[in-house]
DNA sequence: ACCTGTACTTGACACCATGTCAATTGACAC
DNA sequence: GTGTCAATTGACATGGTGTCAAGTACAGGT
């Protein structure tokens, strides 16, 4: 069976993970992962086709096992837009952090490979419907700030919230997170949610 | 004399400007320059040291060419912050179009190349300096928010006028230019000038 | 007319990372 | 034992950057 063949699967999977966090995502090879994983290069190349593949198996493995799912569905059992607003911010903006190595390793690729673009944007068209969500929420109550229309909305949104503002403003602006957190959160009231 | 010399090298940054802005930054090799710019792949080598040398030099090249300080000057008119803000916001707002190419191919080599990271990151600090002269003139109005600290509105405004932000919202969402700059505007008033 | 320096050319090569291929080992299953 | 499958070793192609050496072409000064 391939039991043997997933152990090893997600050793690599994990030794991915671990060095691009370690590294934030620059200056990984495949022959570092390999290593890290106690097997040779080319037996990565029995899992993974290719680099951006792997990159894109080790964000999904993320995910599973941080569960992002329950983290960001947990915004929608808010009773008001506002609140549910708040949560989705608060969530999503605390789970950066979490996939910054392998999402900026993901970003690098965008521009050499198409599949590494393709998976990106993916994820970020999921990532996305969840703050649509929270804004058309707050659509239904009647409090989206008529500056915007619910797609503007979601556009500025998810560019607050994008991987490269949080690296930004933590990284080279010197911002804690609960800093940006917070401020995230504040904005988003302040911009979106009519007076 | 040096005279051919200096002209073979604008030559090279004119070639290499032209393939960053036609391809976005995305897929330009040094010999793509050199055959451009009419010369062989060496000769390049004879007037820039490396591919990151290169393309610094062609930013600077551009924002000589294109006056950028002059533009950004202007906003230092402005009588009151509000209005240098605003001046200031679509000053550079509009000039990001114009560098992309170029900036982007420079973002892609901070991971790799220590040179393109300080060079880029001495960019962005002459850039903040202008927002922060902004939002300095508000607060001496005392119109800046008691939201934010200057520092922490001239963090947040650099994000949001980041290269990044302005590629999401007008490449990935499909904005133009105009509703970009107009809403840029619009959310650096509402977040940062106190009611 | 003859050097001399300078810009550029041609062609070869080292380096490094990705990805491919072939032959081999070792274990476990039947 | 034999077959199968994961993994190993080692060699190799590819593509881009950067280096090096030898040669060409042309200018200016003498």
């Amino acid at each position: 069976m391939s039991r043997d063949n997933a152990e090893t699967r997600t050793r690599i999977l994990n030794a991915a993970w671990e060095l691009l966090e370690a590294h934030q995502g620059k200056e990984v090879r495949m022959s570092d992962i390999a290593k890290a994983a106690g097997i040779s290069r080319q037996a990565v190349y029995l899992h993974f086709p290719t680099r951006a593949e792997l990159l894109v198996a080790t964000t999904r493995h993320v995910d599973e096992v941080k569960d992002v799912d329950a983290r960001l569905r947990a915004s929608r059992t808010a009773n008001t837009g506002v609140e549910r607003l708040a949560a989705f911010v608060e969530a999503w903006g605390n789970y950066i952090p979490e996939i910054h190595g392998v999402a900026r390793a993901l970003i690098a690729m965008q521009d050499s490979d198409d599949a590494a673009k393709l998976a990106w944007a993916d994820r970020m068209r999921g990532l996305r419907q969840g703050f649509e969500a929270a804004i058309r929420a707050l659509e239904g109550d009647g409090d989206l700030s008529a500056d915007y229309s619910a797609t503007e909305a979601t556009d500025l949104l998810s560019s607050l919230l994008s991987v490269q503002t949080w690296e930004q403003l933590t990284q080279t602006c010197g911002w804690s997170q609960r800093q940006f957190v917070d401020h995230a959160k504040a904005m988003a009231v302040k911009l979106f949610v009519a007076a």
